[in-house]
DNA sequence: ATAGACCTTAAAGTATACTTGAAGTCAAGT
DNA sequence: ACTTGACTTCAAGTATACTTTAAGGTCTAT
C-alpha cells in the first residue's frame, strides 16, 4: 500500500506540512518519489514515523532524530549504538515521569489548598493550618513549598 | 529574610536574566525594590516563583501564568477560579503522564528490539519473530508500531 | 483533454521563551 | 572615597520547530 503525504499525515496525525519539512530536514531519507515527483510512503515508511513521533516525544531534538535516521540507514553495523540511544531515551523518559510526578503532587496540594480556602472563605485560613491539620498525603508538597524547592 | 535577584535566582534554580525577564513580563507584580531600584525578594516571593515554575512544567505559557498572577493578586474573590485552574493543570499533568507512558513502552519495546537485534547478528532476524516469539510485555507496542499508533 | 483536488519547492513568516550586550547605577567592604 | 561585583533597563539576538504563501506541476475521474 502506497500514501501521498496528505494520506500519510491522516494516517499518523502529523500535518503535511510537518512531513514535508521532516523530509527536508533529512528525517526521511527513505521516502520513495512518484515519477512526476510526489512522496509515495508505504507501510514501512508508517512505522518510521512512528517511531520518530516516538523520539521526539522523549524529548530528542530534529537534529538528534536525523543523526538516528542516519544511523538506521547504515543497517545492521550501528544495532550497538542505536539500542544505546533507546536506553538513553528510555532513562529520560523515565526521569521526566519522575520530574512531573512531583510537579502533580504540588498540583494536588495546590488543589486541597484552595478547596480548603473556598470552604473557609479565605486563602489566610489555609495559611495559618498547623501541619497536623493538613492532610498526611499533602505534607511533603507544602513543606517543598514553604521550605524552598 | 531579602534577597536580590541573583541570590534568588540560585535559591530556586532559575537564571537572574529569566527572572528578570518574568517580571518584565508581568509574572512578578509583587516584587518590592530597594531605594535604588535593585529587586527584594522575599521568602514568600520563593514560594510563588515555585508556583510558577510548577505552572510552567504542567504546560502553562507565560501569558497564561501572568493571567493567574493577576488573579492572586485579586485575592479571595478568584479562589474558585484559581482552583479550576489548578485542577485542569492537574488533569492535564496525569494526562501527559499516561502518554509518557506509552511513549516509555514503545522505547522499552525498542529496547529489547535491538538488544535482540544485538545477539542475532541483524534486525532482519527479529522483525521475522512472531508474535509468541515476542516476550508478552512487549507485543503491545509492537503492534501499535506495525499496525498503525 | 480538462477540471479540480492535491502535490511540488523555496523562501519568508510565526510563536515562544529566553539570552546577550551595552551603557550605566547601586551596595558593601577597605 | 573608591573599588568591585552585582545590579538596572532597553534593545537586539538566538534557538527550535514549524507554518504559510506563492507560483506552478501531478493525478484521477469524467
Amino acid at each position: 500500500m502506497l500514501y501521498t503525504v496528505g494520506e500519510m499525515a491522516r494516517a499518523v496525525g502529523i500535518p503535511a506540512s510537518t512531513l514535508r519539512y521532516y523530509d527536508q530536514e533529512g528525517l526521511l531519507p527513505f521516502v520513495e518519489r512518484s515519477r512526476g515527483g510526489m512522496r509515495m510512503f508505504t507501510d514501512k515508511d508508517r512505522e518510521a514515523l512512528t517511531v520518530i513521533d516516538c523520539l521526539k516525544k522523549s524529548g530528542l531534538s530534529i537534529r538528534e532524530i536525523r543523526a538516528f535516521m542516519a544511523m538506521a540507514a547504515e543497517g545492521d553495523a550501528s544495532i550497538e549504538r542505536r539500542l544505546a540511544l533507546f536506553r538513553a531515551r528510555r532513562d529520560a523518559v523515565r526521569q521526566q515521569m519522575a520530574d512531573l510526578e512531583r510537579t502533580l503532587e504540588l498540583l494536588e496540594y495546590k488543589c486541597w489548598y484552595y478547596e480548603t480556602a473556598r470552604q473557609a472563605g479565605s486563602e489566610e485560613a489555609v495559611r495559618r493550618l498547623s501541619e497536623e491539620q493538613v492532610p498526611p498525603e499533602r505534607r511533603a508538597a507544602r513543606r517543598r513549598l514553604s521550605c524552598g524547592e
